[in-house]
DNA sequence: TAATCAAACTTGTATAGACAAGTGCTATTT
DNA sequence: AAATAGCACTTGTCTATACAAGTTTGATTA
């Protein structure tokens, strides 16, 4: 082992890293560690990771353990390298959590941005046909409706009018939709939002639109479906996204070793 | 070993599955072989996969090696499945290949349907300053531009301006771009097209996207900007895309354990 | 000096074994 | 009949070992 001086310290490392939380399995441990100091900048784009064999070493854990968490970046795109080659920090576009590309609110505080929203409306209603359609819900079911302006650095940014089915809906007559994320709210609740399926458009500004975020009926927004669901695939949100595309867009790397999750589909012709 | 049995026949299932291609390791056969038949609809949406020590058993390998053509295919959100519960088929939004999504030949044809182009102009001339920024060249350099109309089934569906840096763009005059893809043809040609970068915003149509697309200006596009590089970063290939909404948008699926590529990103206000 | 070769690294592939932990079925018990 | 306990089966975690294959480095050779 003829251990050539380190660009780091090994046992210095050893410190930070390992709280050996029992609760977690040692491979996540390691991925989540390795994951934050990428995400912290302390590895930069083109650094070397430390070797297996180094990892094994700090972590006190075999090859195959070590292998499994690096696996786990390779497979989120963070660390890229091939055989022979210790593995090196991706050209890296952040790729964003659930929740952080689920929740406007989160979204907006992960960029160094102050969220803010302005509630027009909360009310409990029968679902348009189209809602209905979207949500798999019977014609004459009702639904919460929530009509929002969201603000970013208090300037108007995106209309978002969300539907959410009644058990999960329920519980925003207890909260106050002006002070936050409804998203997380309701995760606090346990109210299980696991899934989330998005479609990207573009569309005219209309009324409602154009008074809210200050434009010209007509002007193109950028639009965003969602729809999200349990775990089990209970539908229990749909909701329609419109944003100033001066303000907000949306952006995905793609290599030929990597496939991107992002699809391009043929619209629904409604 | 009980041997319940099984909804498939084992001997036949193996005798399709596996032709020992040397020149593949096993696990990426495998994996293949797995995905050729999610993809095939042979197994369908919630149908169980065959328990590990089957497959074990089925392709004559060591659980190890199954279990790494299974972890290819979660990475891949095609299979899912907890502790205990043999992997299922995962409700499938097919996400596609790097050349399903940077191709829009390849994408019409991949759904079915006809692709088309009419090529309107191709010029060798001095980038603009957008297209040097994006492309990092100084501002008196040239470029090879593109402005397409393409067709989905005879019908306008996007206006397509693409910028080529010059090593590949040359290429460009020995092609008839009438005959279809220009991603296709440069690969061919072995220029290395393996990265791209996509953002997606909404713009209102001009007068040459008006013209073109039949539609009145101010119209809502969906535009799609795209920087395609080589595996070491060098940049090839600018281009803007814009679609008509009603023909083709963008979609993404998300869960809680397994993050998307796509991500939201504040616009560089220009 | 420049080219070449070999050794010492690195990661990739594959196997075998052990135990933990979750699921589903069955037979027993209540 | 319903609840319970146990068993068989599943996947998840982890270790240890071996060899293949690509990369880097340094010493040897021309």
């Amino acid at each position: 082992m003829s251990m050539k001086t380190a660009n780091f310290q090994l046992s210095h490392l050893y410190d930070q890293v390992v709280s050996p939380n029992k609760n977690y399995p040692k491979h996540q441990q390691l991925a989540a560690d390795l994951r934050q100091r990428i995400a912290s900048g302390q590895w930069r784009e083109g650094d070397k990771l430390p070797s297996e064999s180094e990892l094994c070493a700090l972590v006190e854990a075999s090859r195959g353990t070590v292998r499994h968490a690096l696996a786990t970046l390779r497979s989120e795109g963070l660390i890229a390298g091939g055989q022979g080659k210790p593995p090196t920090v991706a050209h890296t576009v952040p790729s964003q959590s659930f929740s952080t590309f689920m929740s406007f609110t989160e979204w907006a505080q992960s960029i160094g941005r102050s969220p803010g929203q302005r509630t027009v409306e909360l009310a409990r209603r029968v679902a348009d046909s189209i809602v209905a359609e979207q949500m798999g819900l019977r014609a004459d079911e009702k639904v919460i409706q929530v009509l929002r302006l969201r603000l970013l650095d208090e300037t108007p940014a995106m209309v978002e009018r969300s539907n959410f089915a009644l058990e999960a809906g329920r519980l925003l007559f207890d909260f106050d939709s002006d002070s936050g994320s409804i998203f997380g709210y309701l995760r606090e609740q346990g109210v299980d939002l696991s899934r989330g399926r998005h479609t990207i458009d573009a569309v005219a500004a209309d009324e409602t639109d154009a008074e809210l975020l200050g434009v010209q009926v007509g002007t193109p927004l950028l639009r965003e479906r969602r729809i999200t669901s349990s775990r089990a695939g209970e539908i229990l949100e749909y909701s329609d996204d419109r944003y100033l595309p001066q303000l907000a867009n949306f952006s995905i790397e793609n290599t030929s070793e990597h496939r991107a999750a992002l699809t391009r589909v043929p619209s629904s012709v409604t």
